[in-house]
DNA sequence: ATCCTGTGATTAATCCTTTAAGCAAGGTCG
DNA sequence: CGACCTTGCTTAAAGGATTAATCACAGGAT
């Protein structure tokens, strides 16, 4: 391992490498790490005292003095815990897994692993993550993998939030789901997709929207919840927004898929009907997306001749012109909320309901008269 | 830190959490792990024995009973092997570390990360992650954490391709650079900008373009690759395509940062010029979004009376009507590059340029008459 | 009968921490 | 004065794997 010259040993940096201070113990060995035992020696204790100082046992008995002492060759040395030996004793290893079916594909997974991060980071723990894109052998293979490891918990999550059967071996291990529901009765995180579907609906009838229209993968919706729970939870919102006011949708505009293409499609053929509803509720941003795009085609100006909202706060909704309002995953939020739940012991299983935020942007206006 | 030859992977890794074989020792105790010591037994064997079959070690001479009757043992108790136990004694923890300053904020970190836990699952590693936000303070929390947990190498990531100064603390440890250079001569992995750019320029020309503008924050450009290396190689490859074909670039827009909003404004001021160029070449697909909008907004038609050409090929490049020509950044490919890298004792040190291939859509056509 | 060699195993040391148990010296209490 | 507690430490035993060193035995050569 070659070094280069130029080597400025960092003020900050206890010792670490370097080999300054460090008394040679014979052979000119090639740098041990520094261990525990190094350091008790350096401070004239036995290994007990300096373990005990350093976890900053109370119950232990100890000289100021001596701890003094323990600390200062710990510093000056450098020394830094073998994580490996010591969850060996304390079965314990400070690590949670981050299993999740995908992280790559949706936009969304990093908020999820920020959030997550941030949570584990805090106390002191360090974060694991495997994918196993949906394929039940890679799954099999980063369990055990985690397992073998005895992470200390296990967040399992989906990248678009459903039901799904957890696996048996996690339910012998701390696991909480994120993004995710299960018949395991585990503690669970899933986005308050129903109020939010509710927050949309009410944000356009506040305005005084009556000709709503929904624009979705509608034949899916409220039926396949492992495929998609949001779906089903956000139209279920909607519809109850409106019965509150004693309205029914004016319109279902069914796409065939969840693409920004499937939204021009959808909003097209919406523009070709007889009577245009004022404003349209899109699934999900890239719906939304392909509806600007339509509308535009149309030479509909949005939000005067007709308001758009939508649901997930997708980065474009900022850029599209006007802003695109729509409800946000707070998959931040969530991934914290996980880890938290996973590292608190006594935490009950049972679903938290993640409130999403409505973004306010310019794509809501009064109905056209 | 030198190691015996690579262990092979053991081959017995079947059998998962099959407890309900498991044979009660007596006390009915709170299941206890099955250790090495339980499959020796077991098996009749030493647990030397039990710990060179499973090891697949060659030099030692074992019956071909005694091997069967460990592999049966190790079956039937669901024997996994303890890591703390294991990384403690052979000093390798076959976990590798990812530690970068941001993995939320931009949609393309997903493709690293996947990427790195492809091939770190291919060899039997396990990927930890960290995140530093660009705080010096957070980065010396993550680093920390990660050395403690003798993690057998850093994979250490910038988000936006750029040269850093690596803490010194990493370079006693073998480190690879993804997305990013630094003086340190490590091993390093960055998207092949430069050719990038000399492509998309080629590509304009092929069809015969010969007025081409740029459209980007160009006063940053060449001159701070702390901030981002990526503009000034792509620009020079621009640059190098044009002058290969005695031609100079008819104008350089100027944008005052990287979003949408930019690419809108600076396209709009690129068509309110003179003479309008035939085509743009915009340096990321954020500005070439906004330079879409304000095409439409001018009644200017993509491709026919403008061409768009872009780099790095964000989900929206697809979306947009007609889908936008745009170079990748491979993220997927760099980390999996860079876990290579890492695993492989003998790769040298130095910058592998990884290709940007060009996704051709619908934005470049011939140049209006 | 003795020495040597090859085979098929075992014993014991080691990796580094944590922690239960014990010990020596000095002070307190009855 | 002896029993007993505190204080401030130390010793030694885990924890579960890998591995250097050793051993018992059978068979062949001398």
């Amino acid at each position: 391992m070659d070094v280069p010259e130029d080597r400025i040993k960092p003020a900050y940096d206890g010792a670490a490498g370097s080999a300054t201070s460090r008394e040679y113990e014979g052979e000119h060995m090639a740098q041990r790490r520094v261990t525990l035992a190094d350091v008790a020696r350096h401070a004239g204790l036995s290994t007990t005292a300096a373990s005990w100082v350093l976890n900053e046992r109370e119950d232990a008995r100890l000289s100021e003095d001596a701890r003094r002492r323990v600390l200062a060759a710990a510093q000056e040395l450098g020394y830094r815990p073998n994580a490996a030996a010591r969850s060996l004793r304390i079965r314990k290893t400070a690590t949670i897994a981050l299993i999740s079916d995908t992280v790559a594909t949706t936009r969304f997974a990093g908020g999820m692993i920020r959030g997550a991060l941030s949570v584990a980071r805090d106390r002191e723990h360090v974060l694991l993550i495997a994918e196993t894109q949906g394929d039940p052998e890679l799954e099999r293979h980063a369990i055990d993998a985690m397992l073998h490891r005895q992470v200390d918990g296990v967040v399992y999550a989906a990248m678009y939030s459903r039901r799904l059967t957890v696996p048996q071996r996690l339910l012998d291990t701390r696991t909480v789901l994120l993004n995710a529901t299960s018949a395991h009765g585990l503690p669970a995180v899933l986005p308050a997709e129903e109020d939010a579907g509710y927050a949309v609906a009410a944000a356009l009838l506040g305005q005084g929207h009556r000709r709503i229209a929904v624009l979705g993968r509608i034949e899916s919706i409220e039926r396949s919840p492992r495929r998609s729970l949001a779906a089903g939870l956000r139209m279920r919102g909607i519809r109850r927004a409106l019965a509150d006011r004693g309205l029914r949708l004016a319109v279902s505009e069914h796409t065939r898929d969840w693409e920004a293409r499937d939204g021009h499609a959808g909003m097209t053929s919406l523009l070709e009907r007889g009577s245009i509803p004022s404003a349209v509720i899109c699934m999900n941003d890239r719906l939304a997306f392909g509806a600007y795009q339509a509308a535009a085609d149309a030479g509909k100006a949005i939000p005067d001749d007709i308001s758009i909202v939508s649901f997930d706060d997708d980065p474009i909704a900022e850029w599209l012109r006007p802003g695109l309002t729509t409800a946000a995953l707070p998959h931040e939020e969530m991934g914290r909320l996980a880890v938290e739940l996973l590292l608190d012991e006594t935490a009950e299983p049972g679903t938290r309901w993640v409130p999403m935020p409505l973004r306010e942007r310019g794509s809501i206006g009064q109905p056209a008269t």
